[in-house]
DNA sequence: TATGAAAGTTTTAAATA
DNA sequence: TATTTAAAACTTTCATA
């Protein structure tokens, strides 16, 4: 699907607040309600505009603790890593999951309650799945926090 | 601000699809438009809910490379890191940055067009602010990528 | 907490440039 | 083909019971 300027401009709107209306997005971007309509739910359907969500403020919800955790395995197995990749996807407190080219193998963001759900949380996937070195990289201040795409 | 039982239901109907209407929040969590409507608001009033966005589809977009990057800096003094939190919050393709501690100062997420937009951004920050080392880390495959809490 | 009415928004369809 | 207009269905917001 072809994106022109017009469509990257409602994303960009849509992204800093999904809440505008139509005719806010139409006046921001210099056209008018169907037109932008129309573009948006094609790209809705392209998959390019995905879920809408909230941000929701993990401080004041008692999520109070974020680590980084750096992984290193020796298992490189079909098998292995299916059941890897399954363990991440169902843990909730897995915020995000990457494969990583080069020396470490994976990195994870991993958003708990406190240090102890931490602990949990680590003695759970170690005992599920083999791997082989595991750093913690605790957060002190989240500086920067943010999905929206430099469009 | 005390958050109950209910409210935390909204909220994690709201974080998993904030295009819900009032009438199908209230029915999901048994409760009706009114008091779904002013726990939204208190909640939103008080900054636990925060801005609405949309999930786009990084890939589609053009944004094919990204990199976690870990920075470790000799420099502590107060002139230094406010110069430093500066340009990362300036640059738009910094998606996280946290401090951390420990061993290793900074942890950044970096979305970026290709590797060469990431060798751009790399020496543009390191013009700007002395780093002592700077380890990147190259996404190879998003396997998992949420904001959600797990309410 | 529930009801309901006013204002505003989204969505579809028809008409027009 | 793309845009404007128009109108129906639905949502949000808020006053009142």
């Amino acid at each position: 699907m072809r994106i022109d300027s017009t469509d990257r401009k409602i994303l960009d709107q849509l992204q800093r607040d999904a809440s505008l209306s139509l005719d806010e997005i139409a006046k921001a971007v210099g056209s008018s309600k169907t037109p932008v309509w129309n573009r948006i739910r094609k790209m809705r359907d392209a998959g390019i505009i995905g879920a809408q969500t909230v941000r929701l403020d993990a401080e004041a919800l008692g999520f109070e603790a974020c680590f980084f955790v750096l992984i290193r395995t020796s298992e490189h197995e079909a098998e292995w890593q299916k059941a890897f990749l399954k363990a991440l996807k169902e843990r909730p407190e897995v915020q995000e999951a990457h494969r990583l080219a080069g020396d470490i193998d994976y990195i994870l963001k991993v958003r708990v309650k406190n240090a102890r759900a931490y602990d949990a949380f680590y003695q759970a996937l170690i005992s599920e799945v083999k791997v082989h070195n595991v750093t913690a990289l605790l957060s002190m201040e989240e500086i920067k926090s943010t999905t929206a795409l430099p469009l």
